[in-house]
DNA sequence: TGCCCAGTTTGACTTTTGTCGAGAGCCGTG
DNA sequence: CACGGCTCTCGACAAAAGTCAAACTGGGCA
């Protein structure tokens, strides 16, 4: 198979096409191939980042509200989905809003954490090609089994294929039976590179997951359904990364997350930018708490959770003074 | 003048359109308008950077003769722009590259510093326009009042209009009568933070210019053509930024280069990355001259001036060894 | 108030682009 | 060497996008 030609074809009628601006029967004829192989072409050069046409998610951080939180909580930047008008689904909506701010935020050459859930993957569904140089994925914790198609190793995998960049994949369970195994696989080299190798990211992408019986880690069999209900006793606020996080962002004291695989809170507020992205508007408790731990810089929610998010800040601030 | 809302609603459709993939009627019948109403704004957005249309310049980089140029000329990064093909106009396809690669180069938050001529203000004339936020574009070098159109300053506001980004222009003579004016005036506030600013850059855009009597600064007046041909009598090799440089890319010692008021070379090479572009065959000394000096990181040149390039740095290592 | 201007918006028309099935070239294989 | 299976390519048609003159809007001004 001709790859190598084939490939440079491509780059030449998009150059073409998208920098000169001719029409597609003029590259056609410069190339001596049909119009409708051009077009096939140009289909190519956009599905494999060739081309990128990205669109300024400015919108939605001009937004008053935006604003607002950004003040409020302290954050570097928000971004805001709209909901009240007659958008088809406003959880896609996050999600295609999440995937050009993710692209905003990489650079070449950067070196970025994934942590996985179902809207990290429907991030990566919706993401557009890109054809970044240098650029690393590492998955941000261990896997788990579940036959889910949003596995931690798919998430990063799918991303990593999107921006053509170098995928880091990592395979340890995320949750062992006894904490006295977690210790030591944690202390295997592979995994202690890896895990010590998250503080050197530029970009994270995480959710945040509730504590209840629809969490992830119960649906995956990481957790029973009474075990939870246990944690979420014992001040259970989020989920993280796989870690379950109190109301205050910090790990909770518990036997489960000793037997975690997953990168360290303090290695994921070492990471520059940290962009979350919540989908569900029942997820109000765990960003509150994701947030107060200082692990969010850059947030992508919708227009009902930012006013409540907003509304809580005016109210603990009110109290305090 | 509605102008909030227009620009509102331009990037609503631009948003529909490039982020989710709808058609144009379908836009149109979300936002309640007409589908050729939602064509103008996609053109409207595409003008003013709202959205992004970028092609990778790979293909140019990846060109066998660039690697070894990068390599000879410890250069960072070489791009060469075909000749041999029946492509209409190689200066216009040099300048199209170019402006892609200029354009690929540049982050958010930068500060560029952007000289003058011809190839500069042809590159400025097909560059895409972009939405870049907090980047500051500064002139390098003082002005000529001649009537062309690629003024000092018009290199520098053209450039700042495309990207949407803060122009700095710099209201001083190029060239002064007296050596005794220059440093006057080179010692003005105004003027020597400016200047000093240069350094501060993160990327520079400049070409080089030949020393004979179709250079600009004869054209403009700052020289007379006699005065040329003696400073070409003297070593004079290229100019860069206004200023003439020997052979080795070191600045003349003259009466002219004293009477310059421009960026200092060292200066210059105080700036990360430093994008020079080539268009004419006969601009060979002077570009090995800008190399010499360390004038130069990322190269845009024609596929000829490559291959002179190339012979050159063999020849000359050759009879060094 | 009424008029005019500059900038929008629209429907109708033209041009350009996307797509699909048929056909052509190109292997490895039986 | 003929045979599927494969991809690539093309022509023709359908769909989508671009364009333009005419109608419309709303604000400034006599």
């Amino acid at each position: 198979m001709a790859i190598r030609p084939a490939e440079q074809l491509i780059h030449k009628a998009a150059w073409l096409y998208y920098a000169h601006g001719l029409r597609q029967d003029q590259v056609a004829s410069q190339l001596n191939i049909s119009r409708a192989s051009v077009a096939m072409y140009l289909r190519k050069a956009r599905e494999t980042g060739i081309v990128n046409i990205s669109t300024s998610t400015q919108l939605f951080t001009d937004d008053v509200l935006a604003r607002k939180l950004e003040d409020a909580l302290s954050l570097d930047a928000v971004w805001i989905a709209p909901e009240n008008d007659h958008i088809a689904d406003p959880s896609t909506e996050i999600a295609v809003l999440a995937a050009s701010v993710f692209l905003e935020l990489v650079k070449k050459g950067d070196r970025i954490g994934v942590a996985w859930g179902r809207t990290v993957y429907m991030i990566a569904d919706v993401m557009s090609y890109a054809d970044l140089q240098d650029v690393t994925v590492v998955q941000l914790c261990g896997n788990l089994g579940a036959p889910y198609s949003y596995r931690p190793d798919q998430c990063t995998m799918e991303i990593a294929r999107r921006l053509n960049a170098k995928g880091l994949n990592f395979y340890a369970p995320l949750v062992l039976s006894t904490e006295e195994l977690a210790r030591a696989l944690r202390a295997e080299p592979v995994i202690r590179e890896q895990l010590s190798g998250v503080g050197e990211c530029d970009l994270a992408l995480y959710s945040v997951g509730a504590v209840d019986a629809d969490s992830h880690l119960v649906k995956c069999g990481a957790l029973t359904p009474s075990e939870m209900a246990d944690l979420r006793s014992q001040g259970a606020a989020g989920v993280i990364a796989g870690q379950i996080i109190d109301a205050e962002g910090k790990v909770l004291d518990c036997s489960y997350n000793r037997r975690v695989i997953s990168a360290e809170l303090a290695s994921l507020r070492a990471i520059a930018r940290r962009l979350v992205v919540v989908q569900e508007d029942s997820k109000f408790e765990p960003l509150l708490a994701a947030i107060a731990g200082g692990l969010c810089t850059h947030l992508v929610v919708g227009a009902h959770m930012a006013q409540r998010l907003l509304d809580h800040a005016a109210a603990t601030t009110e109290k305090a003074s």
